[in-house]
DNA sequence: TCATAAACGAGACGGTACGTCGTGTCTTTAT
DNA sequence: ATAAAGACACGACGTACCGTCTCGTTTATGA
């Protein structure tokens, strides 16, 4: 998940590989318990098993560590075949609000976004692991509703990606105010509203 | 802005207000040159001339002084009078997203709703300090496009505030998330855009 | 102990007097426990009941610690009235190798002579706090013995300082030596032996 | 020096014989440059160009590499032929006081003596390496004076010794206090006033 | 006018975490 | 088997903030 390539025939002890995955999970189980501000390096380190030198290693501070740790939630996200494009989006953001919900995830995701306001390479970082990674979903979704002729083709491909980024926007920001700040519960009643306003307002776009 | 009556004809050095102002503007001051996680509570009381006590007898900590710090910045948000529902919705999204590229509310707001995931209180503070605060601009935008004869009466109360929510963390949750995550502008073309698809979205609604 | 005026009707909380004593004890016992080597900041704070920064605040590091807190070993030291200059010398001796013989004595000041090589300021810490401070008993011991005419009155003060000098660095370097390096006991023989040595040496001198 | 026997006929690559010469000497180096506190053993390893895998094998840590390193210096020391007893022992003081005024023995020295005061191992090397290896220069210096005439035979050889001892106690003693604690220098007239004291006080005691 | 009492500045205090460095060991490839 | 390289667990470093405390001082009220 770093960017540091892991070695190939260079002298010196290897890196451990069971050491980056006992961190990231360490870090996740410190999210859950003591969420972002309360948790430390040190605490992460003792909980992997691990040295803080060796952390320290491979990420250069919290903020790397979180984004990494918290990326790998999000890639649990698929596409479900449910039928109909309005249906699909449903159940992509049911998945997103419940990834959401879940302390760790809440906790050290709007940390990383607050921080990354004054750190460019922090926002990169989220930007590359996180949100482009994701957009995926909203390609194969278009592309799945085009197949079934729900969507024309599009024409202007600069056109196709500035909405893709709109639709992108919408919902990860809707449901991450939803559920973040309103504190309310992202469930099926509201994904249902939410996603007939958002398909209504697009369908009339084109 | 913090709950602590400032006292009445009570004995002893009254609080001084000048105090209070100080202490906010030096918290915007240090949000703007080092962003929420190096600003420290010394260092505002420095800047506002103050001794750290003077700030922790009104303030429990960093989060709430930041929250009450950033939500005075909201407080300048109007609802423009620009003829139509959507040209009034475009203003205000304008000014929203104006708040949001000033580096004190970049810093402070995602931080402390960051925080506020683990801290129920923090979570009210927020709430009654900025959200339902500006939740007024929606009630006032839809009363004006009534009024207007652009959308009908509600029926059904507990419908109208459930399509206030909606709305409220659409466009926040749009606006936050073009701005802080995407890292793109909120500019007149993308406000277009986005209005446009909210409003026939909603228009189908009803 | 340390040149820090310990303030005087200045603002502030002023520093615990308290404090002092039982860094100074508390070091003292860890240089029994675990020598100088292994003597950390940190282990002192905690026996002291202190916090680091306490400590640091009164002192700059490891160094000026141990000397302060070996200095007021030798204090103890008191010239005893035993009727010639040979038997009060024999004494002074003695009660010098005793507190060389204690382990607090010997871990820390051969390492703090050992640091002063490299360390002018810390030399002169050592010269005043220590040196300097005990070359009182040799004044001492020579006035006492010019008043019982078993020596004459100096004509020269400069060469009565460079004679109590040469004196100073024989005894006290014959001792150390004698205990940490050769590792032997400084008993009543050895010091009686040596004493002899010392005095006919000096006496032919004159 | 150290203790490990360099292999014989044994299988495998043999110990590299420049490496420990080369060891010593950026031991020497590095203490010139930084003293004994901060001579670290990676910093040492560079300096020799070699592993740190390869320093550990041959020695157990810094206090045993210090005194190898530092005891090289004194076996330069030689009893010069001056003619008279008094003269050969001031030359030889002053060669100790001309390698105690070199940084890399000044620094050294008294750490390793402050460390063994609780390390009776590294006593033992330091006495075996440095203290009885240098003693040769008394007994050599009073064989040449009974030679001479100018001292008697020893009868007891118990007493020999024990004169020995104290010699050499009060000799490195005072040299060594002068020069690193008195921090003053131990020139020739030090030396020949010194001197005359020490003979004095010996000779009036046989 | 003068005591009372709270707020104030200053700064020391006990803690906790930081990010770095040194130690001595271990694991790899190369000789 | 030894060598160079470098990762590793461990533990101390000295610093920075935290939130609390204890001072001496200031500024109001009400007796």
């Amino acid at each position: 998940m770093q960017s540091r390539t892991p070695a190939a025939g260079r002298p010196g002890r290897p890196r451990s590989a069971a050491a980056d995955a006992a961190i990231l999970a360490a870090t996740r189980a410190a999210l859950v318990e003591l969420g972002w501000s309360k948790l430390t390096l040190g605490d992460v380190a003792t909980r992997a098993g691990v040295a803080k030198t060796t952390l320290y290693r491979r990420w250069s501070g919290k903020n790397e560590l979180v984004v990494d740790a918290v990326a790998e939630l999000f890639d649990e996200l698929r596409l479900p075949d449910r039928g109909s494009l309005a249906a699909d989006i449903e159940g992509v953001v049911l998945q997103f609000a419940a990834i959401l919900a879940r302390p760790e995830a809440r906790s050290g995701l709007m940390a990383v976004v607050a921080e990354s306001t004054r750190d460019e390479a922090l926002r990169e970082r989220i930007r590359e692991s996180i949100v482009e990674r994701q957009k995926r979903l909203v390609i194969e979704g278009r592309a799945r509703a085009q197949a079934r002729g729900e969507l024309p083709e599009e024409a202007d491909s600069t056109d196709a990606a500035r909405t893709a980024d709109l639709i992108f926007d919408v919902v990860a920001g809707a449901v991450v105010h939803r559920t973040l700040v309103s504190a309310e519960p992202a469930d099926e009643t509201w994904v249902r509203d939410f996603t007939r306003v958002l398909l209504t307002g697009l369908a009339a776009r084109g």
